[in-house]
This record gives C-alpha cells, sequence and structure tokens, in this order.
DNA sequence: AAACAGGCCTAAA
DNA sequence: TTTAGGCCTGTT
C-alpha cells in the first residue's frame, strides 16, 4: 500500500483489505459513525479523525507523522489479510466468509477502551452500546475540537476509577455500572496490568480477565482480540453460536484457524449477521 | 404487554 | 459441569 501525504489528510492510494464500512461496521468498535456522505468520524487513542473514500482510495484525517504514529498500528497496516484469508479458509462456510468480509481489519484499540466498551456490550443491542459509550465520553472524557465541532475522548481508568454508581446514572447502563468501576479500579491501580497482558498469552490474558466481577468469556475474548490483540482470541456470542452449530461439529475446536482465529471469528460474525447463518 | 437484546452471576442439580 | 432465573434499560 502506498501513502502519500497531503495537506491535512494522508490518502492510501492502493488499499488492500481496507473498507472503511467494514471495519467500522463489523461490530468490533462503537465510536466511528457515519454521516450521510458516508465519511466517518470518530475519536481513537485520544485523537479526533475522519475516514473516507474517494474514487479506489482512502483517505485518513491528519499528517504523515500521525499516520506513522496512530493510524496505521491502529488500522493494522503490517498484517497480511490476503495471505491469512487463505490460510484461515480451511473449509467452505469460512472460505465463504472470509471472501464476503474481505476489507475487514481487526483494530488495535486501546486496551482499556476495548475492555470498558465490552463490559457494556453485555445483553445489549449496538445501538445502546454506542448510546453508553458516547456518553460516558461526553461526561467523563476530554473535550476536543474536530472541524468546528465538540468531540471528547474515552475517559481514561483512574479516571473512571474515581467515580461512583451514581455519577454513572446518566449512562443508563443499569447492572453494567459496578462491572465498569470494578475493572476500572483494577485497571487504575495496577491489579489487572493490561499492557502485560497483551504481551503474554491467550490462556494468561483469558485466566485474568475472567476473575474479574462482569467478565466472562465472551467479553474478555473480545477484549483479548480487540485491545490486547492477541490473534487467537475466538469470540463465541449469539451469532457465532447459530454459525457454529449450523456448520460445525459441536466439538469444533477453533484451533484450527491458528493464529488467525480471531480474524476467521470476526469474518464468520460479519457473514452470519449479515443474513448468511 | 411480554419478550428480547452481541452476558454474567449465583444457586442448585 | 451444566442449567435456570434474575438483572438495568430500551425497544418492539
Amino acid at each position: 500500500m502506498q501513502y502519500i501525504e497531503h495537506d491535512g489528510f494522508v490518502e492510501i492510494a492502493d488499499p488492500v483489505d481496507f473498507d472503511p464500512i467494514k471495519i467500522f461496521e463489523c461490530g468490533q468498535c462503537f465510536r466511528w459513525n457515519a454521516d450521510e456522505n458516508g465519511v466517518y468520524r470518530g475519536v481513537a487513542h485520544g485523537i479526533a479523525a475522519k475516514v473516507w473514500t474517494e474514487g479506489s482510495s482512502v483517505f485518513i484525517s491528519g499528517s504523515m507523522e500521525q499516520f506513522k504514529n496512530v493510524w496505521h498500528d491502529y488500522f493494522d497496516m503490517d498484517r497480511d489479510y490476503a495471505k491469512a484469508r487463505e490460510e484461515l479458509s480451511v473449509d467452505e462456510y469460512t472460505r465463504a466468509a472470509a471472501e464476503y468480509g474481505a476489507g475487514i481489519r481487526i483494530l488495535r484499540q486501546d486496551k482499556w477502551e476495548a475492555l470498558c466498551s465490552f463490559i457494556i456490550s453485555q445483553c445489549n443491542n449496538i445501538p445502546r452500546i454506542k448510546k453508553i459509550v458516547e456518553t460516558l465520553c461526553q461526561y467523563f472524557g476530554k473535550e476536543l475540537e474536530f472541524e468546528g465541532n465538540k468531540v471528547y475522548t474515552f475517559p481514561d481508568a483512574r479516571k473512571v476509577a474515581s467515580l461512583t454508581v451514581d455519577d454513572l446514572a446518566p449512562l443508563r447502563c443499569g447492572y453494567r455500572a459496578p462491572y465498569i468501576i470494578g475493572a476500572a479500579k483494577a485497571v487504575a491501580d495496577g491489579t489487572l496490568d493490561l499492557e502485560a497482558l497483551s504481551k503474554s498469552d491467550f490462556a494468561t490474558a483469558l485466566k485474568a480477565l475472567k476473575a474479574m466481577n462482569g467478565i466472562g468469556d465472551k467479553v474478555a475474548n473480545c477484549v483479548i482480540l480487540f485491545g490486547l490483540c492477541i490473534p487467537d482470541a475466538f469470540p463465541i456470542d449469539v451469532w457465532m453460536k447459530k454459525a457454529l452449530a449450523a456448520h460445525y461439529p459441536k466439538d469444533f475446536d477453533p484451533k484450527v484457524f491458528g493464529e488467525n482465529a480471531g480474524l476467521a471469528q470476526q469474518y464468520i460474525f460479519y457473514y452470519a449477521r449479515s443474513g448468511n447463518v
């Protein structure tokens, strides 16, 4: 892929496996929203940005320096997705799902944001998850200005750790509030060292996360995949259960996908949720 | 109006 | 080890 610096934005001239719609709508993140022209705006790693497609190029606001420091990694630009798709196409259904989902990238999200967001996600639909997350940011994040509008960063763990359940009442997040604060405290005081876990292995990370109140298998796997970026996580939600039940044996083990398990999950999830169970 | 939504926890077999 | 019921809230 070729990166070209323009005045105020960077062009990815020949994007490979980079479809902003799929990346932002495949369910892995909650803070990117498209306007009527299909331009996505969001805040990630404390920086506001927009991403759009024009002709055969993808564009990202900001300087080349920012792209190299932040977005290159965030969008997982070093991974060879075409190769991964080939490797994980171990059966016909997965192959079809991967083909359908080509263009998805697994974002390397902020670890704490992923943890907090997926705690909120439990037993919720996407619009409501987004609303709760956005309210959290508006109330407790740092205010930024982007294109003349106020936008907000995701509040860090220390900030959230200082709050009470009552402080979180405006979020209307119900029984998840104490889970959020508990997780924030653990991250803030170092009990839960996300940085260290990201350098450990899947089993270690899973155990540490599940030790937290309000974090079970599903949420932990999402945090490991989207925040800690350990690629063999394999979140199983209701859609994945349907797809697995329809196309795989009962004792199916995602280890057959190897290091591409997480990506395989994302393709299958996106495929199933798009009506191809 | 009752059921359900991208789970988790606890209690009970 | 697996299963049922409850949980905040908003939507259908």
